[in-house]
DNA sequence: CGGTCTCTTGACGGAGTTCAAAGCTAGTGG
DNA sequence: CCACTAGCTTTGAACTCCGTCAAGAGACCG
């Protein structure tokens, strides 16, 4: 426990202040869960119970629409969240799915002691204003890149900005984040691996 | 004053509870603005000094790419909120635009009456934090929507999600916001509107 | 009235999908 | 430890969707 809270501390200590008893006291309301490769932790139709952050492995949160193809939201590596916020914040039905890629270990909060947070410890309600702001701000850069990049250019972009996921993640994988065939994936990898070379 | 706040205030109590004294108080920190049709509120490289609540009449807000082609990240229309949160947030440089389409009404806050709002008036944080959240959810599913649909499928849900937007807006803009060409957004009406009368 | 913006329509080309086949990799169980 | 399977990757070919270019026809405003 101990060992898992301390990523957490870290990560809150970058983004606000928070006192070191406030601190303790906070991370004391998670709880430890590991979570094999392949196991799904969160489908369409259930309650979120809980949202949680990644200690160790790698996750995909995803959609499935009408035609059974997936669309993955985003991925979850060290130090980022799980979370369907619609879910969680309103008590409703999910869409969206939550499986773990690898091998994982994540830190859960119930949505109790999350709201038990927000009243008694000052400075949580900021930090997840914060966090939320962000994401948001991350999101909307992505919004704006598909929206005018094609298929090649956006692909780049994404192994810029996430190089240590890239040998952890398939093309068809990559391919449900950007939105275009697996098979583009290949052709377009082909394209910028053979320019690299090209020297 | 008093007309333009009443509408915040409706819009602050669907979202959290305040009481009258703290709705009273928050409401004084924003000052009216009059923004005339074309007339550009923010520019990409300036400073967001405000965020501002739609009061009456419709804005763009959007980016700028490289090649010059527009892409809107939405619109706001009254009861919404207008605003680039990493540039106001974080006091960086914006990289986008925020354009009046309309003659409008906006009421501002300054990030000074924001910070003194968010330290001196409990539940505005939360309220915030909640607002942040819903954009969120919100972006999301549009996100998943584009990974996934067609141009016309996303005409449709378009036309069924904002249907009181339609007749103030040009399909150039349409077009900017899904992501699409004009022409096609002319075509997909065409199509659209010859099965709605087939009948 | 003249200029600017919008909408429509057609023709063409290019980007990306789909389908299919084959080779490759890695995990699993006998 | 090898054989086998299941999933991943690559490649080709046909096809579809959509963007671009171009031109004409309203609509609106000064």
């Amino acid at each position: 426990m101990k060992m898992n809270s301390r990523l957490l501390k870290q990560y809150i200590l970058q983004i606000t202040t928070l006192s070191d008893p406030d601190l303790e006291k906070f991370a004391a309301l998670f709880y430890n869960r590991n979570v094999g490769r392949k196991e799904i932790i969160l489908q369409a139709g259930d309650l979120s119970l809980f949202e949680a952050f990644v200690t160790k492995g790698l996750f995909k949160v995803y959609h499935i629409d009408e035609s059974g193809l997936e669309q993955i939201l985003y991925f979850a590596a060290e130090n980022w969240w799980l979370a369907d916020l619609d879910s969680f914040n309103n008590q409703k039905p999910s869409q969206l799915f939550i499986e773990a890629l690898e091998d994982s270990e994540i830190i859960c909060i119930s949505k109790a002691h999350k709201e038990y947070a927000y009243e008694n410890i000052p400075g949580v309600e900021r930090l997840f204003r914060i966090m939320t702001q962000r994401s948001h701000v991350a999101l909307q850069r992505r919004m704006i890149e598909n929206l005018s990049a094609k298929a090649d250019q956006r692909y780049i972009n994404f192994t810029k900005k996430y190089p240590f996921l890239l040998q952890r993640l398939t093309n068809v994988q990559i391919a449900a984040y950007l939105g275009i065939s697996h098979e583009l994936v290949s052709r377009i990898r082909q394209k910028v691996n053979g320019k690299k070379t090209d020297i």
